[in-house]
DNA sequence: TTGACAAGTGATAGCGCTAACACAATCATT
DNA sequence: AATGATTGTGTTAGCGCTATCACTTGTCAA
């Protein structure tokens, strides 16, 4: 009851079952008459390739591995939209794993993934447990390091760096007068590109003499209710704040939904500033002011090297552009 | 350069690859004593298993092929994360392809996951191609349709009558006193179960003797931007509408965005209600009227019966339960 | 005429692993 | 002491496919 095999479609098509291969996979020579017999008998059959035979015995798998820290945030699925558009023309499949932030998962999901001999492998972020660097440096596969750039990577990254962008953001709203600062984000304990952007955007305010009044990062997940919440517990902690830096759009959403359900206005009461640059922020009231990442473009440059042909060598650094978008919140 | 294999353990350890794969497979017996040792040499030569070959030699994957329209949408990473859960206790692992709700490519990622030959298969929705219910249908894997319970499965089927949802939601509006309805929609000729709650939800309102003043439903992907211009077109359509149905809830945050934007009263000018019951509703700035769909639950019942003990029969059709969420918009 | 090479096909030998069976050794039960 | 079950290990034979080499035929230039 198991399904046909190349031995079965041979047969039909009174060929021998390596040229049944070539047939369906078109490498090597067939005529066109036995390429014909070959996907009738197929087709009769109902044959579908065994590809874990078939990756057995090239030791050559189309499956590019990518760890990503969590799909509960828009940007990872468009990056992955990304990598699925650089994989495409080399016919390559991307699989992937879920951290949850989180660096001993990370290390299982990576071990995990090698045990199918990927031909590449996808990472997020340049911070990983010894173990996982050191699988990924020895497990032959191209591995490309995303998101970020601020740091040291095993082979390859494509990312921007984060502490530039946070301190571009507090540049720009220094630039608009803004002089005391709130900033709202989530898990930086974890979510190290927010803990970046964080930093620059803290160390850029503090060197052009102004002042962060209050930070607020519980060690929870990052949404919109939670961009709600710090919004109104900064507002409410009694020192007056003129702008609000948030870890990424969706939290800076919810802040503009509390000062929208409290008639606090923006940017006169307070200004919001956001990340990412998602469709989600020009879709608000007033549209947000944001950076936004290069996200699809970031998967689809790292897949693009991993689909390379062999001799392309390791890029060690591709910094990919966004740029800050002044919304009605500044 | 290879990486190391079950010989090379077993030449360390000085015992047979079949001792070896005992050990770290954890089937069969053997001897704690014999197990360190096989442990030791594992980590000393740095062996992570190939399964490609286990796969082959023992005819079973760990492998769910999950197929999901899109993840462009909050709850199909929900859904996910639900089969993760489902999966975790069995040991198996979800792999998955996206349709961007097209038939064809449907029947394209279908066939290229089964060559993986997967134990399971999680597809979306109740209608598909010929071709890909003959595959379905042969493929020797569970094989779960999930979201809908509207048609017939071809073993299992785990969701919601979208039907029954969308008359739902209208009889509650109905009998909040609205009369004069807009439905505000995406992408109908292929989202084939927000088609489905449409056709319930005006079939409903026409029961009752009201009225559908005016549908949008334009041929691209929903999102809170469509929402929102769909929204504007509604109230400038020259008729009274009392209350706007949206195909789900960004469509409906969007919606709210326009009334908020333009001062129109919200549910005095005009009433909303979305489809899901995503977080985004709570956090508006007036909460969201919606449906609470059980997505995680339906990702985690497939994916439990899919590793459940191979004796556990097909439940053709299970439903799980969802409710109406009245918020402030209605 | 000769050789060089491309085109087309088949036979053979694995890829790295596990199922299935065989065989000891140990143990409890009669 | 004999019996059968349990535990622990090894041997053999594939799983379904492709790399590699061998072979044949045809084409074309020297």
């Amino acid at each position: 009851m198991s399904s046909p095999t190349l031995a079965d479609v041979a047969r039909l098509a009174g060929v021998s079952e390596m040229t049944v291969s070539r047939a369906i996979s078109g490498r090597g020579y067939v005529s066109d008459e036995t390429r014909r017999q070959v996907e009738a008998a197929a087709a009769a059959v109902g044959y579908t390739p065994n590809r874990l035979a078939g990756a057995l015995a090239s030791e050559r798998t189309p499956l590019v591995a990518v760890v990503l820290p969590t799909l509960f945030n828009a940007v990872f699925p468009e990056v992955l939209a990304g990598i699925g558009q650089g994989l495409e023309p080399g016919g390559m499949t991307p699989v992937f794993g879920v951290t949850e932030y989180c660096a001993e998962t990370e290390e299982r999901v990576v071990r995990e993934l090698l045990s199918w001999r990927p031909a590449g492998m996808i990472v997020t972020g340049l911070e990983h447990s010894d173990g996982t660097r050191r699988l990924l440096a020895g497990c032959g596969a191209r591995v490309a390091e995303i998101m970020d750039t601020d740091g040291t990577p095993v082979a390859a990254c494509f990312g921007l760096s984060h502490r530039a962008v946070g301190a571009e953001m507090a540049r720009h709203l220094l630039a608009r007068g803004y002089r005391r600062f709130g900033y709202a984000g989530a898990f930086l304990d974890h979510d190290l590109r927010a803990r970046k952007r964080r930093d620059g955007f803290i160390e850029a305010v503090r060197d052009a003499g102004a002042r962060v009044v209050r930070e607020l990062a519980p060690a929870e997940r990052s949404s919109m209710l939670l961009g709600r919440r710090l919004t109104a517990d900064l507002l409410a902690c009694g020192e007056r704040i003129d702008a609000i830096f948030f870890s990424n759009d969706d939290m800076a959403a919810g802040g503009l939904m509390h000062c929208l359900a409290h008639g606090v206005e923006v940017p006169g009461g307070v200004a919001l500033a956001g990340f990412n640059g998602l469709e989600l922020g020009e879709a608000l009231p007033i549209p947000l002011t944001t950076f936004r990442s290069p996200r699809f473009e970031i998967g689809r440059a790292a897949a693009a090297w991993i689909a390379a042909a062999d001799d392309v060598p390791a890029p060690p650094r591709v910094t990919l552009d966004g740029e800050i978008v002044p919304g009605g919140t500044s």
